[in-house]
DNA sequence: CTTCCACGGGAACACTGGGGTG
DNA sequence: CACCCCAGTGTTCCCGTGGAAG
């Protein structure tokens, strides 16, 4: 019999690199970036005096090069300081997975060899741990905190503390470098947090169209076969980007599924069609991926625009409306519904992932209320919803049936 | 000027899953 | 082992508030 992966061996005609164009990918030049490179090569520089580094605040967009600058600077840093002798750690931490004060802490005195549980301490005690850890020797300690604006909300306590850390350091000396996505984010912390984190502050702007095309000319030459790109391909994906306020990331991934889907057709070329196609089916499997993640309420919520919209024939809703017919919804398949207040909450999470639009408007006399329409297709978001409805149900039912058992 | 409805901030609570201690 | 402590999350309760229609 033959091997069922055989047909996945064979070279492709397509790619040569296709690593290239992954987001995790950290590329060895950095076009466009020399002035961010510069600055923040300076900055870090006094680590290689011995002296401290100031903390940094960088911010931009997404994707346009923040992360991938800091990380290529600090390897560099790190190579040269091993290469002088010169004690230096570098420390990255991605605060949408570490989101609370805790947590980081808990996973920086971990770095630092001390033994601390992921949960169940109080904070003070892992955050001393913590401190312990860093101040065992001489050197100098750089911590990345990247997606700050994701701790802001549930610990600000957090940059409170590793904001005044350095005081409490009799041996090693602290640099931290923020990096939010959020411009305003250091404008709404507290005026001692802000002045002891943006020391210095790098500002990353969006790329411009022909940036843009430089960078995924540059990628597409170590990714792809020598000419297997239509002319119009790249123009096609930078224009694409332009939309998204030049996002180098979506750019690529746009890229790099193009040229999939030419490979799995067998093309032997990527055309502009294969590019179209491309961003339908990444707009679609964003809209099922976040659909099915949302939890059950949510989705209720949801099923209830869907169903106003079909069935009133509306597509703007008002949270009175919705919120009735979700707790008729909850009626029917006999869950508890939440509290209006509640819904409000998910409504505007909702629309913070884009799957709705909600506005708050004052309609006067018949008082404030959210306009609600759904933004994405209704097909991507009924078939996400079918299949996890009926599962959903069928906990629920197995629930019920356990309990009374 | 009143009135109306839900927005959205804040406190309080319940619950979970993990600690340490005696 | 029993028991209490702790952070984190999702929720409810309470309530002051916006602002155009009437």
């Amino acid at each position: 019999m033959e091997n069922i992966f055989l047909d996945f061996t064979s070279e492709s005609g397509i790619f040569k690199d296709k690593e290239v164009l992954r987001p995790a990918y950290i590329p060895a030049y950095l076009p466009h970036r020399k002035k961010q490179i510069k600055n923040l090569a300076g900055a870090l520089s006094a680590a290689l005096k011995g002296e401290t580094p100031p903390n940094i605040f960088i911010y931009g967009k997404s994707g346009v090069g923040k992360t991938a600058t800091v990380k290529y600077v600090s390897t560099e840093l790190e190579a040269i300081c091993k290469k002088i002798d010169s004690k230096c750690a570098i420390v990255y931490i991605n605060a949408e997975i570490f989101d609370t004060q805790y947590r980081v802490f808990a996973y920086l005195a971990r770095v630092f060899n001390k033994r601390v549980p992921m949960i169940g301490w109080p904070t003070d005690m892992v955050y001393s741990e913590f401190k312990d850890g860093v101040d065992a020797e001489k050197r100098c300690v750089i911590i990345i905190l990247d997606e700050v604006d994701k701790l802001a909300s549930k610990g600000d306590e957090a940059l409170y503390n590793l904001s005044k850390i350095n005081s409490e350091l009799n041996n090693a000396r602290l640099c931290i470098i923020c990096i939010s996505n959020d411009v305003t984010f250091m404008e709404l912390q507290k005026p001692g947090v802000r002045a002891s984190l943006s020391e210095e502050t790098i500002l990353f702007p969006p790329y411009d169209a022909y940036q843009l095309r430089d960078i995924l000319v540059d990628r597409a030459e170590k990714a792809f076969n020598i000419s297997v790109l239509d002319d119009e391909v790249i123009p096609l994906c930078v224009a694409f980007a332009a939309q998204e306020h030049g996002d180098v990331r979506k750019a690529l991934n746009l890229l790099r599924v193009s040229g999939e889907i030419a490979d799995l057709t067998k093309s032997k070329k990527v055309h502009v069609e294969h590019v179209r196609r491309a961003r339908e089916h990444i707009d679609e499997g964003r809209i099922t991926e976040v659909v099915k993640t949302l939890p059950l309420q949510s989705k209720l919520i949801l099923n209830s625009v869907i169903r106003l919209n079909s069935e009133g024939g509306k597509t703007h809703l008002f949270s009175g409306e919705v919120y009735n017919t979700y707790q008729n919804i909850c009626d029917h398949l006999g869950i508890e519904s939440l509290t209006q207040r509640r819904v409000t909450d998910l409504i505007s999470e909702l629309d913070i992932l884009g799957l709705i639009d909600a506005r708050v408007v004052n309609r006067g006399r018949y008082g404030r209320t959210k306009e609600i329409s759904l933004i994405v297709p209704t097909e991507y978001v009924q078939s996400a919803l079918t299949g996890e409805y009926d599962e959903a149900l069928l906990s629920i039912k197995q629930k019920a049936e356990s309990s009374t058992a």
